[in-house]
DNA sequence: AAGATTTTGGTTATTTACACCATAACCAAT
DNA sequence: ATTGGTTATGGTGTAAATAACCAAAATCTT
């Protein structure tokens, strides 16, 4: 490395070319359907260039005034109706040539995705097929070839989902307010796969814990023996949120 | 929210205005000082507007041509001359009023952070000053008001520096090639605290795992009995690595 | 030679993880 | 009404991991 690169180079002033930005969001929201034990994620069909009629994940650039998070709700908001949710940042990818519109006429415009990671109400979503080509769930194995980088983004959003659900409470923000432990089961098999964990053993495991408060109402689904409705308590779920690997 | 927004935005020639973005990249640069047990972040004073003289984590705008992370090793390289480290990409800041360049005179141009964080071998790396104010290794708690929000920033990184600890086999990133169990105990200490484990039970679990080599030498430094030296086995910690709460 | 120091290699009690099972309470069919 | 199917509940017991604690070995210091 060349001496001259060593003096600061993080000022407006600098005769380093330094890169524009457009910075967009693009959203790996996922959504579990407990009807059909389907893990499920939102797909938009574009209808510009680049990759027009390609599917993508939902996406918009970020508008001035606009924060990195208010973008990122307002794609769900644009796309889906619905209010119950849990969202993050993930990653940002931002190589030079992710996007095609960088090059080669405009080298000097880069695209920049800051990618968030969303789980929805699969019951409570409502698709709007506004503005787009087309609007899916797609079942996650089902996905298919996706524009740009967003493959590769949708399986950090995969891991990302999975470690979540593990490590924090965010099932309760996409189950009802009450819900039985099979439903909760349910999900995380759904996420999981059958491997994670005995039905017997979770649900043991779970009502140690202690931040389960049983309703004392009991629901009756077709045949079986009437489960018992839960609720979540956030107040006493608080003491655990320190000790991160307590849950599940 | 109107009818208005539910149209497609991704496009460039959207009627809403987008934001221009500078694309910074910042650094959370940790190491541990063995000799007196203290865990360091290296922050550098600015010489110039805005925040000319105060201290802050190094960084740098991205060039044209230039990943984010190739900016982010730029960083580290004129810093501080080490090529024994870990570094990985930690969260990006970007809400509007981050960065006072941004307003009010030019309020469309936008100052992003793409932060990153790096645990670098302290013995090894040697400070640069050459193009800032200073240059210092601070220790964590007495790291003083620094410039934008990288306060925040760093309280984030040093979270992901503990998981990163607990989960990964980060620690070998920065330690000699052969280390004493003692070596990598206060390491673990210096960051965690001393509550985490104690010395007897870290040394029976960690060498159960099974990754730590016995070279068979033996080092005497001053009293006590002489220390087996170990090196760290990347291919057998390998089918470790998918469960992800398997190490420490 | 004695004591201090540090590593080594345990022990033991407690808790957690895992696989498995018996019963309860419902439904549906006979 | 009885029987069988189905799902929830509430347990076993064994293996493994965790945590607190301890004794001996091998060095240095006095």
């Amino acid at each position: 490395m060349s001496a001259k690169l060593h003096r600061t180079s993080d000022h407006p002033l600098s005769p380093v070319p330094l890169a524009d930005f457009k910075v967009g969001v693009d959203n790996v929201i996922f959504s579990v359907d407990t009807q059909q034990n389907r893990l499920l994620v939102l797909v938009v069909m574009r209808p510009d260039e680049p990759f027009a009629g390609h599917w993508s994940l939902p996406g918009t650039l970020v508008r001035q005034g606009e924060s990195l998070e208010a973008a990122a709700y307002r794609v769900l908001a644009e796309k889906i109706r619905v209010n119950t949710l849990y969202l993050e940042q993930l990653y940002t990818f931002g190589g030079p040539d992710r996007d095609p519109r960088e090059s080669p006429q405009a080298f000097n415009v880069r695209y920049l995705s800051v990618s968030h990671f969303a789980l929805v109400r699969f019951e409570d979503a409502e698709l709007i097929a506004d503005g787009v080509s087309g609007i899916a769930w797609y079942p996650l194995a089902q996905v298919p070839q996706l524009a740009f980088d967003h493959n590769e983004i949708l399986t950090y959003g995969y891991r990302r989902l999975r470690n979540k659900l593990e490590y924090s409470p965010i099932a309760f923000d996409v189950l009802p307010e009450v819900f039985t432990l099979g439903d909760l089961y349910q999900l995380y098999v759904t996420v999981l796969g059958e491997g994670f964990s005995d039905y017997s053993n979770f649900r043991a495991r779970l009502l140690k814990l202690g931040f389960l408060q049983d309703t004392g109402q009991k629901t009756s689904r077709g045949a079986g023996r009437p489960a018992s409705l839960y609720q979540f308590d956030a107040a006493a779920f608080e003491p655990l949120k320190e000790k991160a690997m307590v849950f599940i």
